[in-house]
DNA sequence: CTGTATCTGTACTCACCAGTTCAGAAAGGT
DNA sequence: ACCTTTCTGAACTGGTGAGTACAGATACAG
């Protein structure tokens, strides 16, 4: 509750998530954590208990910050005349978000210990990918009402724009570690390829069978 | 020089093995392996210098296993009247290998080490993901001369396919630990998913605008 | 059979690090 | 100004685990 109490929990916080994504969970040492955050370590001690208590708090608050910022720019994305250059454009600005280096950090760290903390692990997973396809089917059924696409099942084609858009720069960020995500203007013609190819599958603008339906 | 030499040195790999994607690279104990490996610590040391030569030999070893497995299923798979079909069983086959709970299990532990091992995470992405893209481009590409499949860009087309199958799966087995990739049923209905999603984008059966193409 | 290379068991060093102790200092609310 | 809560520094414990030393056993080649 008190005053000094909230900046030092904020500064422990905030040195012990530079060392976790700097070298994994085993790697970082509570000494350097309290010597880098201007803290002795008693009082780590005294917020968090443990180190795996510190390692819990920290992913969590992370996971709720990554919600707060992200229930912004996913709504309202339907209101243009050009469907195709709205997703491109959501298209980019969701690969940025997703590859920026802190959270591809933060993504390396939470599947390097998901194995000793299956808990945290889950609820990441529900609160960024999950919750993803949600939004998107969402945004894909109201698309399809709305005629500008033809989409059959919203939540397979919220997987499949995702993982278009997603698959290939996460992947390669997982294994080529400085890889930052490239340039920009690579991510945004990466972006473009996948809009393009979802588009080929999901555009209105010709008959498509594969499930067996057909335009009027 | 060997003759016993061998069996203790594969007897050491595999149970490093064991102990590397049990725990990940700190919590394998040396002790540990060499007890459940039947050998002396020291002829750990005689053999691969370090914990770290180990883990080396060991993920290198891996890399090439992996290697020569994925030639052979990996051949000859444009010769079946029915193109569809072939997909669909060749992306339910692909699945399967990738999900496997050792392909998994590796995949976490070479992406949890990539900080302390680039060289290796570098190698296995080579030796995975990329040379994957490239045969499936080569099939595709030979798909689209043969007039099976309409591909205006097949190494874009080798990403799609990738990771419209494998994107959400693999996802998911990175966060929830257990999830053995579900049941085979399940898998095989997303592999499904996403040949239909695919061939939504690439099949013959309709003219296509999105890359200024038409039919004849 | 014999010599050499390799292995073994045990016991050791050394470094690192999570977590604790305690007496005292420094806020901060009222 | 005062009293309580919280923080500090520094030294300590205890456990773990990588890497080593060495003297003797064991396999294997020729």
């Amino acid at each position: 509750m008190p005053a000094r109490s909230r900046r030092k929990r904020r500064a422990i916080l905030d040195a012990a998530l530079e060392a976790f994504l700097a070298g994994g969970y085993d790697a970082a040492n509570l000494d350097a954590i309290s010597s880098a955050a201007g803290v002795s370590k008693v009082t780590i001690y005294q917020h968090f208990g443990s180190k795996e208590g510190l390692f819990v708090a920290l992913i969590e608050e992370e996971i709720h910050r990554a919600e707060h910022e992200s229930d912004e720019y996913l709504e309202a994305r339907t209101d243009s005349p050009d469907v195709e250059e709205d997703l491109r454009s959501f298209a980019r600005e969701f690969l940025e978000t997703v590859m920026s280096p802190h959270l591809v950090a933060m993504r390396r760290l939470v599947v390097a210990t998901a194995p000793r903390f299956p808990a945290l692990a889950e609820a990441w997973f529900r609160n960024g990918p999950e919750r993803g396809y949600e939004t998107l089917a969402d945004l894909f059924r109201r698309l399809d009402e709305q005629g500008r696409l033809r989409v059959p099942d919203a939540r397979v084609a919220a997987r499949a724009f995702t993982w278009l858009l997603l698959g290939a720069p996460l992947n390669e960020a997982m294994f080529r570690v400085d890889w930052a995500g490239s340039d920009p203007e690579q991510r945004a013609a990466l972006a473009d390829d996948a809009v393009e190819v979802f588009l080929m599958a999901y555009g209105r603008t010709g008959p498509r069978q594969a499930d067996g339906e057909m335009l009027p």
